[in-house]
DNA sequence: TGTGATGTTGAATG
DNA sequence: GCATTCAACATCAC
């Protein structure tokens, strides 16, 4: 599920649906993705609380507490926060829950366990600890080309890494290179400043596209490489989709259309 | 049954 | 110090 946009979305529903509304219960069903507290900690710090803003730098989620404490939700793989009226109506893989004043059950769900919670003093220094890399919607032009331009490497690894520019993931670094016709692999130091400006223009676009439809993947335009991210497609430009490990990452991209540098 | 999956990290290696 | 690769984490779906 879970890159910048998808994160994005998951963080606008939790304002509408979680602000400013006294937690009157909080239960830990499996205290696995607890990193920094047990399950017994964890309720203590929520219950009788109130989250009253939220705050996001890449995949980095954070719901701040009436105490000024904060709560990182990182979503891992699989991360989703589920919302349900009824006990009843609990999906699997909820490994805790709390239960609003307004009867609203907040459930967050995890398959693969990968999600970190952690409960902060102070999520700008955890932040800064962490050395992650700006937020690639708030990003500009000129921030995104000084941070390449002096760097070496392989382009999809730079863009995979956190710490350089926080929020791209394996699926829409694939969708940038395809838009900006760049193949994946490409040294970063043979692209030149109005390469960089392009990959910029087209993670823009992409993500800004992508946060204003709530990740809703299946209304993306028809000329994404989205849909077409398979092995041996046939693009209806003629061009043949390949795959191969990059980066540590299954990479798809369009041979010939997309030239390494 | 085996394989790979939208993420991150730390160890090992060049 | 920098960059890269790989395994590990836990579970599910194809």
């Amino acid at each position: 599920m879970p890159e910048l946009p998808e994160v994005n979305t998951v963080m606008k529903l939790f304002r509408s649906q979680v602000l400013q509304q006294p937690i009157v219960k909080v239960e830990v069903k499996d205290e696995y993705i607890l990193k920094n507290r047990n399950g017994d900690e964890f309720i203590q710090s929520l219950q009788g609380h109130q989250f009253v803003d939220t705050y996001r730098q890449g995949k980095y989620f954070f719901g701040i507490l009436d105490n000024d404490q904060s709560v990182l939700f990182h979503l891992g793989m699989t991360g989703d926060i589920i919302y349900y009226q009824d006990p009843i109506e609990e999906p699997r893989h909820i490994r805790f829950l709390f239960q609003l004043n307004t009867n609203l059950y907040v459930g967050y769900q995890d398959p693969r366990k990968f999600s970190t919670i952690l409960i902060l003093e102070d999520h700008k220094d955890y932040l800064e600890h962490i050395q992650l890399g700006i937020d690639a919607l708030s990003c500009s032009e000129q921030e995104f080309v000084a941070l390449f331009k002096n760097r070496k490497g392989i382009l999809k690894g730079a863009l995979l890494n956190q710490k350089i520019i926080a929020g791209l993931g394996n699926l829409y670094i694939d969708e940038i290179c395809y838009q900006a016709h760049i193949h994946p692999a490409s040294k970063i130091e043979n692209l030149s400043v109005k390469q960089l400006k392009s990959i910029y223009n087209h993670m823009q676009q992409i993500l800004h596209y992508a946060v204003e439809n709530n990740a809703y993947y299946k209304i993306y335009p028809e000329d994404w490489f989205w849909k077409w991210r398979k092995e041996n497609e046939v693009l209806p430009s003629g061009h043949m989709i390949q795959k191969k490990t990059i980066a540590g990452r299954t990479t798809y991209w369009a041979k010939d259309l997309q030239k390494k540098y």
